[in-house]
DNA sequence: TTATGGGCCGCAAACGATTGCGAAATCCTT
DNA sequence: AAGGATTTCGCAATCGTTTGCGGCCCATAA
């Protein structure tokens, strides 16, 4: 069995493709009976159009691509439901291709991109990307691309990413309002600069408004990582931390696994505050008190821009989307 | 600017639109030098072949449908990344549309999936799915449908599962070894053939060897319903569990925060045990113990799957995916 | 010289849908 | 009744690519 197409539904009906096709839209030069006749032939067919053809014909594919490093992240995850969701109510399908970090496979997956002529591409970079030849020519081809999360430094792109800065600050204001004395923070690579922004904002904030406060920091790159250190931490008697801040999701599953070999319960024996995106937090009992970072915001906010970008050409311009503190009762 | 095609590079080098097609592929009908010349300008003007116009003419999309419930999940997420990558080096593109457990947002994905031609489908439908209807229609159309995790209970279809029943058992046999006694287990909704299957087993392989088991069962269709049922159990204080059975992550999840309000740690105040790709068990200090159901290994054996169905027709036959204990010590 | 046969390439149809334009049929108007 | 307006529909081109078939040219063989 082979699709039907216009073409079929036109010969049993005895009458032409453009009459069939105009009356599946409801073009108002077709009569109504004949465009009853035609729409319930096309409903026992179970026609659908050719999306191909569709596309061929009218240059658009109401298709938009995301690329990602990878899908198994809870942060990307929810990001691309949100762009799912968004796309479906607009009546655009989505093309997920994953980078692994490699910017070759980055290329290879923008040509894929262009070979199915996507209408606009959310990007999420890898921290390798220093060309951005791939995406220009797309923005030449006028498909918009919207940077997200991980975006080139210093470029005029279109692009959404959090406020890495405001939640640092907010984390630390949190931390402040609590007369907490002793605080570990825990942050990622220092090469990457959402790690530098969160530092940056987080230490001066916590400083600068308190002299008193005694500040122990430490940078891991894995949740392994984060465990051990902070059984190191915790492990030092005379000046042990009545607070840890986690400067991400990974870090927290660490630092929730060192309290729990110790038994510390939060927030009684010991105060945690983390940025994250909610999912892990939520895992606890109490539910760890989190600065929000939310992937399906971000979706949100990457959308209204893509279809923003479709309408017109829009001016370059990075769009920081607003944090929000969850209490959880970890504080 | 647009795409450059076939027409351009042809009239600009002076030869017919054929000619360039072939060259692109090598045909050994085109010289080598004409060959050159379109290969080299092919290479600067970046071109790149339009997938539609492809796909119409050879009626091949290279797009595989991936249909899951919600792509926010640890599963499924390494499902699609495992389908993903393998398709991506077979030269397919992944379209992923999520149905959000709705009947009838599954019904408008699979007209997405039609139009859009797709060469396969992986599905893994809601618990409320009766209607096959819609897939069985892409099976007319020669478009392999390859059903996973969730699949139709009592159909002729393909499908890749997990070791249900294997799991359920493994399971079992693991509490029996540890001679518990009183056994809470929680499952997932009635309606699902992998509830039945799991549930089926772990009861039977439980209570066929030991008579003295003492086992409570119950049914909760999230994380929260889980806690309060939980919660409920443990509040038993004649008949209080000293083992949890969690049939998924989903209620693992519900179970530890109500252990967490209730002070309880594995193994010592109660003994834990999941069945779960791994993700949530490892959250946990002590790790969780559970019986392993690995997204990207089901992932890669629905594609091999899919393979082999698009070369010849296979017929219907469930695949199962062993599984096999990991020890965390909360048991 | 005349077949024969490659080597190399172009013509044109086809895939399925959209759409500007024109044409036939019907209706209204005066 | 005749001209014009309207309704309703079909023709044909087009999007970009693939591919069967046939044609031209030159070399080799008889």
């Amino acid at each position: 069995m082979t699709n039907p197409t216009l073409k079929k539904i036109a010969e049993t009906l005895g009458i032409s493709v453009s009459t069939v096709s105009r009356a599946l839209k409801k073009h108002p030069d077709i009569s109504a009976a004949t465009r009853q006749k035609v729409m319930d032939l096309a409903q026992t067919l179970d026609y659908e159009p050719n999306a191909s053809a569709v596309q061929l014909r009218t240059r658009n594919s109401k298709l938009f691509g995301i690329l990602v490093p990878s899908i198994s992240n809870y942060f990307y995850e929810s990001f691309i439901a949100a762009i799912e969701e968004a796309g479906r109510k607009n009546g655009y399908s989505i093309i997920i291709l994953q980078s692994g970090n490699d910017p070759e496979i980055e290329q290879e997956n923008l040509k894929l991109f262009r070979q199915n002529r996507i209408s606009g591409l959310f990007a999420c970079i890898t921290p390798q990307t220093k060309d951005l030849a791939g995406f220009d020519k797309l923005r030449e081809l006028e498909t918009p691309v919207i940077f997200f999360d991980k975006v080139p430094a210093g470029q005029a792109v279109q692009a959404v990413c959090l406020a890495d800065s405001a939640a640092g600050e907010m984390a630390a204001e949190a931390i402040l309002h609590k007369k907490k004395k002793k605080v570990l923070a825990l942050f990622g690579d220092r090469q990457l600069l959402i790690t530098q922004k969160r530092m940056q904002a987080f230490t001066q904030t916590l400083t600068e408004n308190n002299k008193t406060i005694n500040l122990q920091t430490a940078h891991t790159c894995s949740s392994e990582e984060a465990r051990v250190q902070t059984n190191r931490f915790l492990a030092d008697k005379t000046n042990r931390p009545d607070t840890i801040f986690c400067m991400s999701d990974e870090i927290l599953i660490g630092v929730m696994k060192a309290l729990q070999e110790n038994s510390l319960k939060p927030p009684a024996a010991i105060a945690v505050i983390a940025i994250s995106n909610g999912f892990i937090p939520k895992l606890f009992s109490p539910e760890i008190t989190y600065v929000e970072t939310s992937g399906k915001q971000l979706g949100e906010l990457a959308f209204a821009r893509m279809l923003q970008c479709m309408e017109r050409a829009l001016p370059p311009e990075e769009i920081i989307l607003g944090s929000r503190l969850v209490e959880g009762g970890s504080l």
